[in-house]
RNA sequence: AGUCUCGUAGCUCAGUUGGUUAGAGCACUACACUGAUAAUGUAGGGGUCAGCAGUUCAAAUCUGCUCGAGACUACCA
């Protein structure tokens, strides 16, 4: 007996098919039943199991799932395994918090050592609760040997790859321009940075200064910035930071931007000089009044300064333009010939300032960033060693080079309280002002409010300060990653063109060090000058080294390294070539390196499982959230890129995969999970939504079906339960139907597919074979195209408007009425396959439901010895099954019976009560073949008696002309207005001309056209007289005379389904048989002589009978009739 | 600020290389159906296709700008 169920439960389905996985090992079969040499590789993108999992995850999980499982019905064996990011600064951040402690205390109140336990256990910490939801959610991914980043092994592997690329010269120090907290001594993360409140509005000195132009250099503007020898002509740049004054080694302008020169006094020094600045910011800088006040009544002290533009060029022409250094503590022969000059730069506004922007390159990104380009030097100090260093020290106090303000403090804000109110105490950037008025260098000095980053511990201003780091070289294969991401099928397209791309395109080196504790230690030990280094690649490697270091006595007998991380780590002296202690660099790498590079050191590569490596290298398919992209995404692809070119190893796995250096050859990156209102969820807002009660109402099905189906996996969603029940109901719930149906009438027919496939089935079965036939090409190719969306909605459309709206319905008859006929067993075997079709094509999506209703099915019929959907091949498309013209026609059928329903609505008549005719005007040569093929379904779908064609030759049927503009558009181009206008106005006769000439020319607007019937669709507007409705270009009119056989039809019709009702209400079964006896009253008596037969037929009747003296029993109604009935079981 | 995505009915979404009357489901209303019944059918209302300008005979579709939402990156004298 197939398995009947009292409602639709798809929570509870969802876990009683999760057990019966588990007890057979279903998915451990779903990889060993398929072959090793057909591998599909699939890389897991680690979670962090340190927070609980959101609704999102499921989203991220089911595509990933989807996918993996599509592959495996396709024939591939795809191995997953699972995986854990277990370091960073989420982690550390947790921990501090649970622990109470910030940065400063690690290595104080606790150790490194502690400190790094409690990360350990608090990376796993909910990793219990992740496995559950992997569970319920049906996300298959072998959590039993999961990779896991913390691990001796993984840190390993990632040593291997970082001693590759250090080996070509691909990691390097150097420096850049960082955040920087000189109260707390350590560089800022940008997470750091964007906690709220570190932005402050703060009153700060702002000093627009004169810098002057040298005289004596070749420069095309010469003559026009000095047009006398007495001129002192001085570019003026605004700065809110003062104290980076002496480090200025540049000044940028806006090539496009227009400058001028003017004209005035420095109101400090009374002195006349000359200013340049940017055209747009002279109202900000000089009073419109002044302009041109005579200079020669100037005075000393007056307040209105006169000033007159005296030239005008735009910024390009003062590209190169040399000056004298401002404040010059610190130069040298490189500084003298390349900084102190003008240069371009692609930031510069004329929003406030001057339009020429003050560039000290080792105190801003921007600056860094463009004095790097334009080769100008940083303006900095060297040690006897050589080593530079810039003119404010780490604790933000000038260095002693900086003779006026040697040791003072370059923010007044890291002076202690008590400094800061003594009477004389003066801030330096004020220090500074005053200087530069004294010199004549200082335009204006004004105090000046705006937004200034804050330290989040210290509450201490932010310097942007240069700090070492270790890079890796990206820049140098950047031609490579470009070209390679070309080669990368990314989901949407434009992530990978635009996002990533443009990512590639302006790609900087990659910054690796982390100043933290918990993370991969680099693998780089230095001698304290720098002279020497060595890179490590392998424990074995490191042990040798430490047998070196304990032979040279810097290490103690016996040490034998347990644990890679810090502080074990640190604990690690080498020995140079020369027998110098090398410590190891203090830095740890960027979390984003351990995730990347998980190709390999999930296997241990290439320490162990070479062979699983180089079967599962590069991925077939990704996928993660589109926040990815330069995350996971650009770790993966830009560490593979580096290996091809640096690791003979992965060269020679890349030559044997036919790899040119990718990591992934398929990626999908999803949208984000809003909530019902489009906003982001967040644990502040309480918007979030919990997966495990989601699955516990909905089931996993409804939520994948749901997220799946709703919109493609790449554009955000607005999560909303409601849209849950619609899945429900619409979708699972009319499955569910139609298998409730097909299990209620099989079991009483006892059908079970034993019987020989029935040849020569009815049209409306070859139909629905088509159409799934149809579906499963359809959807396969969705699949395989990473269309999951594309896939549920046709699976979607196909159960609900075909299979069951169309197929179902109008085959119910045949289920369960007559004997066991061919035709019905041809009705079961056809409504079979299609269950089991859509089992299989659904299960990516719903593994649980689909399952079910598979071994629902096969259980009874053991079709196939299988116990899992999962565990079955993906339906193959048989295009001899596909019968375009059927489908066509059956289209015709529905849209027919559709418009006749229509019609009937319209008029009032029902559709118990029959009519005799419709009409169809014949639109062309095959239409009434087509027609006659699914008359029978038409027919009885509409209760009407026949089909009447009518080809127009009597002038019966009103036509009209609809323009086909697509076509005509090439034809009469602009006149195309006047043409349709004078086409949708022919007559009947001169249509009726153009269909028998094949075409038609006239004359519009002074041109003469000759238009094809190709070039226009008539249709058959209307046929006088009778009821009519069109669709595109089918019309269809309706008879609605009723004579007296289709009343007495109708009438027995009506006292069908009334006894019908009253056998469902008496709870008679389905093939219970009865007796009748009904009042006999005029209404009724012609009808049921008339039609005796057929309704006994219809309501299984052995015996009805009219009777005068029928009292009691049950009353029916009909046309507002009471009438007596009796009803007997017998 | 830059890059990218998105904006179509109350809600969720379709909408082909531009083709004139923009669709579906849900929700709502009415009617019908009733051996699939917590199902189904038919009909109806509901749209400035975010806005403006341009290209074109023709724009939801192509271009530019503006507005709004979101993501990422960066952070400025």
């Amino acid at each position: 007996m197939y398995k009947e169920y009292k409602q639709l439960n798809l929570s509870q389905i969802g876990k009683e098919v999760l057990e019966s996985w588990k007890s057979n090992h279903i998915f451990e079969k779903s990889i060993s039943n398929r072959p090793a040499s057909k591998p599909y590789t699939f890389y897991e993108g680690p979670p962090s199991a340190n927070g609980m999992p959101g609704i999102h995850h499921v989203m991220a999980r089911s595509i990933k799932d989807i996918f993996c499982r599509y592959k495996t019905l396709k024939g591939f064996q795809v191995k997953r395994k699972g995986g854990w990011d277990t370091h960073g600064l989420p982690i550390e951040l947790a921990v501090e918090k649970s622990l109470g402690i910030t940065k400063e205390d690690i290595g104080k109140k606790i150790t490194v050592q502690e400190y790094n336990d409690a990360c350990r256990k608090e990376v796993m910490k909910y990793t219990d609760v992740w496995n559950d939801l992997t569970e319920k959610m049906g996300y298959w991914v072998d959590l039993e040997n999961p990779y896991i980043t913390y691990e001796n092994e993984y840190i390993e592997s990632l040593w291997w790859i970082l001693k590759q690329l250090h080996s070509k010269g691909f990691l390097y120090k150097g420096y850049t321009v960082q955040p920087y907290s000189p109260a707390a001594g350590t560089g800022l993360s940008s997470h750091e940075l964007n906690q709220p409140g570190t932005y402050r509005d703060v009153k700060d000195t702002s000093i627009v200064a004169q810098f002057r132009l040298k005289k004596d250099q070749v420069h095309p503007l010469i003559s026009k910035l000095f047009e006398t020898e007495e001129e002192d002509t001085t570019i003026i740049a605004w700065t809110t930071t003062p104290w980076t004054l002496p480090s200025n080694c540049a000044l940028a302008v806006g090539e496009k931007i227009t400058y001028v020169k003017i004209k005035t006094f420095n109101q400090y020094t009374h002195l006349p000089v000359s200013v340049i600045l940017a055209k747009d910011l002279v109202a900000k800088h000089f009073k419109a009044e002044a302009q041109n006040l005579s200079f020669q009544d100037y005075k000393a002290g007056d307040k209105l300064i006169p000033w007159e533009i005296a030239a005008e060029f735009i910024g390009k022409e003062l590209l190169g333009l040399r000056y004298f250094q401002l404040m010059p503590y610190v130069s040298n022969e490189n500084l003298e010939a390349n900084a102190f000059r003008v240069i371009g730069g692609d930031f510069v506004t004329t929003e406030d300032g001057t339009g020429i922007v003050h560039t000290a390159s080792v105190y801003g990104a921007d600056d860094f960033r463009v004095a790097k380009e334009n080769g100008v030097p940083s303006v900095m100090v060297t040690d006897e060693k050589g080593n530079e260093f810039p003119l404010v020290n780490k604790q933000g106090k000038f260095v002693d080079e900086v003779t006026d303000f040697a040791g003072k403090y370059v923010k007044e804000e890291y002076y202690s309280d008590e400094e800061r109110k003594a009477a004389d105490f003066k801030p330096t950037d004020v220090l500074i002002a005053i200087k530069l008025k004294e010199e004549n260098k200082a335009f204006d000095v004004k105090k000046y409010e705006h937004s200034y980053p804050h330290c989040w511990r210290t509450d201490k201003p932010v310097l942007y300060y240069p700090l070492d780091s270790w890079f890796i070289k990206t820049t140098a294969v950047k031609e490579k990653l470009v070209a390679l991401n070309k080669t990368i099928n990314w989901k949407p397209e434009s992530t990978g063109t635009g996002r990533f791309g443009n990512w590639l395109e302006n790609l900087v080196d990659w910054n690796l060090s982390r100043s933290r504790y918990w993370g991969t230690p680099l693998p780089i030990w230095r001698t304290e000058d720098g002279t020497e280094e060595i890179c490590i690649g392998a424990v074995a490697e490191l042990n040798q080294e430490i047998e070196k270091a304990i032979k040279a006595g810097f290490m103690p007998e016996g040490f034998s390294l347990q644990d890679m991380h810090r502080p074990y780590v640190d604990d690690v002296i080498l020995v140079s070539s020369t027998g110098k202690k090398m410590f190891r660099e203090p830095d740890l790498i960027d979390v984003w390196f351990d995730s990347g590079a998980m190709p390999y050191a999930q296997w241990h590569y290439p320490f162990e499982n070479k062979e699983e490596f180089e079967k599962a290298y590069p991925a077939d398919f990704i996928a993660e959230g589109v926040d990815q992209t330069r995350g996971w995404f650009f770790t993966l692809h830009t560490i593979a890129t580096l290996l091809s070119e640096t690791s003979d190893d992965i060269k020679a796995v890349n030559i044997k995969n036919a790899n040119q250096g990718i990591a992934f050859k398929n990626v999908i990156s999803n949208g984000l999970v809003l909530d019902k209102n489009g906003n982001k969820m967040s644990k502040r807002l309480g918007n979030g939504v919990d997966p495990f009660s989601t699955i516990e109402t909905y089931g996993a099905d409804a939520t994948r079906w749901y997220m799946i189906s709703n919109a493609s996996p790449w554009d955000n969603l607005k999560f909303n339960l409601d849209g849950l029940d619609e899945v429900r109901r619409k979708f699972f719930g009319t499955l569910y139907n139609t298998y409730a149906f097909f299990a209620l009438y099989a079991n009483i027919d006892g059908f079970k597919y034993a019987e020989e496939e029935i040849v020569n089935r009815p049209e409306i079965d070859r139909w629905i074979i088509s159409l799934l036939n149809t579906l499963t090409k359809e959807v396969d190719e969705f699949y395989e195209d990473f269309e999951p969306t594309k896939a549920a909605r046709a699976i979607q459309n196909f159960v609900d408007e075909h299979l069951s709206n169309w197929f179902v319905r109008l085959s119910r008859r045949r289920f369960w009425k007559g004997e066991y006929t061919e035709d019905k067993i041809s009705a079961y075997q056809t409504l079979y396959t299609c269950l089991v079709g859509v089992a299989k094509l659904m299960s990516p999506i719903a593994p649980f439901f689909s399952d079910r209703l598979f071994n629902d099915l096969n259980s009874i019929t053991q079709k196939e010895q299988v116990a899992s959907v999962h565990l079955t091949d993906f339906p193959i498309y048989q295009a001899n099954l596909v019968d375009k013209d059927l489908e066509e026609r059956m289209q015709l059928a529905q849209d027919i019976s559709s418009m006749i329903l229509s019609l009937r609505k319209k008029v009032g008549i029902n559709v118990r009560q029959p009519l005799s005719k419709i009409l169809l005007p014949v639109l062309d040569q095959g239409f009434q073949q087509k027609v006659e093929k699914v008359r029978e379904l038409i027919l009885s779908e509409t209760n009407i008696k026949e089909i009447e064609f009518i080809t127009d030759t009597a002038g019966i049927i009103k036509k009209k002309i609809k323009p086909n503009f697509k076509a005509l558009g090439p034809k009469v181009g602009k006149s195309m207005k006047a043409v349709g206008n004078f086409l949708t106005a022919l007559n009947d006769e001169q249509i009726q001309t153009l269909e028998t000439n094949r075409n038609i020319t006239f004359e519009v607007e002074e041109q003469t056209f000759t238009i094809a019937v190709e070039d226009v669709e008539i249709i058959a507007e209307d046929v006088p007289g009778w009821q009519v409705t069109n669709l595109g270009r089918l019309t269809v009119a309706l008879d609605v005379t009723i004579t007296q056989s289709l009343k007495e039809e109708g009438i027995a019709r009506e006292v069908i389904n009334r006894i019908q009702n009253l056998r469902k209400d008496k709870g008679f079964e389905v093939t219970d048989k009865i007796s009748v006896v009904l009042q006999k009253l005029p209404i009724i008596t012609d009808a049921v002589s008339s039609n005796l037969l057929y309704i006994c037929e219809e309501t299984l009747a052995e015996s009805l009978t009219l009777s005068d003296e029928l009292t009691g029993g049950d009353t029916i109604e009909i046309e507002e009739t009471n009438i007596l009935i009796s009803l007997k079981k017998n």
